[in-house]
DNA sequence: CTTGACCTTCACATCAATGTGAGTGTTTAA
DNA sequence: TTAAACACTCACATTGATGTGAAGGTCAAG
């Protein structure tokens, strides 16, 4: 697959996907012309950088997070360093902050659309039945 | 409260808090001297915008959140355009996908780091009974 | 009255994520 | 065989959220 596609499918740009690789975050074969080959894995991957960085995640975080969140997952696992271990631990933290965060904010926009909607049905009622 | 404070009460620099005045996030009255005056319940603003900003939200939706996240809500909603509405509820539909994705992706972490762990600490025992 | 700790505005710098376009080569299909 | 569609690199532009520093005003304490 060819970046064309791969923007199609993923709804990213060409643009973005050479800065994704720029960026250590996909990596490319290359055919003897130079185009840049995907395979199908590409995909998913790309759909979950896209996920992560519209999540508020910097892409060099990113970067020490896809090795972990690749499937299958190596049950052996080799290289982890104990500041791995720490980052990702650190990065949990941040995402359930992050989470709660937003969870409040949605919750309380919802609270919001509940309470103006229902005066707005009210409203109506209140002229359907002068 | 001056702006020192007000920045060492939340944690956001002086020059954020300059920013979210000119972003139309905040508001401030001014002494004599010019100095900027803020209020205690502007502590509880700022905590919010530095939340929504922090996770993932420009500032110019969240000049829009504001006073709908605002509380003691007023019962009494007067200028809310169906324009508007429809913003928060697509919004409302963006922070729960965001939501989503966090949290996938937060258990992702989770599973790998309690898999490496629990290997990590099966050497050690292995290593205290050799 | 001076010094230090505030405050002001203004402006330039930076970083990440993107867009856009120029100049050029390649593949595809009429 | 030529045009359209696609690829490449390089580079400059922009936007949003920040940092930093300059040049200057205010104020409290020594």
């Amino acid at each position: 697959m060819r970046i064309g596609r791969l923007a199609e499918r993923t709804g990213v740009s060409r643009r973005l996907l050479r800065y994704y690789e720029e960026q250590g975050l996909i990596t490319s074969s290359r055919a003897l012309n130079g185009y840049r080959e995907y395979k199908e894995s590409h995909v998913d991957v790309v759909l979950q950088i896209k996920g992560l960085l519209d999540a508020g995640l910097p892409t060099r975080i990113i970067q020490q997070l896809l090795p972990c969140l690749d499937k299958p997952q190596t049950i052996y696992v080799p290289n982890v360093t104990p500041e791995m271990i720490v980052t990702l631990q650190h990065e949990q933290a941040r995402l359930s902050e992050r989470i709660e965060s937003l969870t409040r904010n949605r919750d309380a926009i919802a609270d919001y659309l509940d309470t103006v909607l229902s005066v707005k049905s009210a409203n109506t009622e209140r002229r359907a039945t002068s």
